[in-house]
DNA sequence: ACTGATGTTTGACTTAAGTCAAGGCGCAAC
DNA sequence: GTTGCGCCTTGACTTAAGTCAAACATCAGT
């Protein structure tokens, strides 16, 4: 597939031109990170920002203790680092390839010369950071006005939405990540998982979790609940 | 004071022609709002956002017991509510005034129109998304990986920075507000400041605090000490 | 298939920070 | 001035969640 056809396929670009295509994919690179990998780390220069092609990326910072705390787990056709094209020099957050990962990767200055040129381009990008807004605001509630099981359960309940068909949620990122995610640590998600299985309101095993008592988590994430 | 030159004024709109300002006079309205009134609730409709001309307003969320964690206190200048005008269709947090607050309004669809038309607003609205997006993610990474005395101690660094000239910060904002914005409550506050009183890293007075130790506070927010 | 590295669970313990309740301070209105 | 109402502080108590340590399971790479 050709570098103008990849760009066309991507959501973020929808609704570009042929031609305004063909100009980022002029200024395009692709890039392969291997698992475990760095894009960059928090404070490196901004000099650009990636398209996934393929994989799975992590978003996060640590503590001086190390404690992780993920902002958000993205995969193929999502973007990131747009954030320290446009203001700021340096990328607020670290991202890691969490598997092999392939991606574009726009130059900055290149980028906001084509996206000067390109108003629908413009407005599609703001779409892009007002989500991305949107995501972080949820997160800073969840930290701030909920204990980690209504974390847990707005989250389990997130996965169960955008779920294909079935009850069952299988997780393709380790407890530990979920963990990082969720702003907390594998063992307390651990136990409360653990509590919640007791409680029947989900079925745990390895890879996967089994929605039992949707209306119980709801409650749970709402706080109108709290587990025994 | 007429429109195009009060937008001329603000920031945002730096770099705007006068052409370009005018276009904007044209859709804005003022709008006044006495203390303690709603801007938008949470979930509102998102009809257009606001930016300040004078007066306070804070941004926030409230859990389901009532807790409140505030997202920004923004002043003379400072946009809000744009997020929802470029994605989603709600206000993704309340905004109330703290102090009577005179604003302009740009509603939703004419500025999407104006701005599809001016590349130099589309970026420079990216600059604040991304500004912003910053902000939040510093906000998330205080919250999960820091403990109440380190977001204190880099809130106190944070005004002693934005100070004109002095070693006392003062406080325009109540310390029930200030808990609000670290997120913890009065109470926790209010012990902790009297920690850093008692360790001499502040001197603590009814509206205003002093810096005593300047290092401490800093190793304090970077996790590199304790308070006793 | 082996094996070392990662990921996961569990238990005992510690602690930061929240809750509840009472009292003091300070400003604004009468 | 004094009354009254928010704001702020303090103390005693509770609790969610983190730490430390040990054992176990699972996975990826040789």
């Amino acid at each position: 597939m050709d570098m103008t056809q990849t760009i066309a396929s991507i959501p973020l670009f929808a609704g570009l031109t042929p031609m305004q295509c063909a100009s980022l994919g002029a200024i395009a690179v692709c890039r392969t990170f291997s698992r475990g990998q760095s894009f960059f780390y928090e404070g490196d220069e901004g000099i650009g920002f990636y398209v996934i092609l393929s994989g799975k990326v992590k978003i996060f910072k640590l503590s001086s203790e190390g404690k992780e705390q993920i902002f958000h787990i993205l995969e193929e056709h999502e973007p990131f680092g747009e954030a320290a094209v446009f203001a700021g020099e340096h990328y607020p957050a670290s991202a890691q390839a969490l598997v092999e990962t392939r991606s574009l990767f726009f130059p900055r200055l290149k980028f906001v010369e084509v996206i000067s040129r390109e108003p629908s381009l413009a407005l599609s990008m703001l779409a892009l950071l007002s989500l991305r807004l949107r995501k972080l605001a949820s997160l800073v509630e969840d930290l701030s006005l909920k204990e980690v099981p209504g974390r847990l359960a707005a989250y389990l309940l997130y996965l169960y939405e955008h779920n294909d068909d079935s009850a069952t949620v299988k997780l393709d990122i380790s407890k530990n990540q979920m963990a990082g995610l969720l702003g907390t640590i594998p063992e307390t998600l651990s136990r409360i998982l653990k509590r919640m299985n007791d409680e029947k309101l989900i079925k745990v095993t390895t890879r996967s979790i089994l929605i039992l008592n949707e209306q119980g988590l709801a409650d749970l994430a709402r706080g109108a609940r709290r587990l025994a």
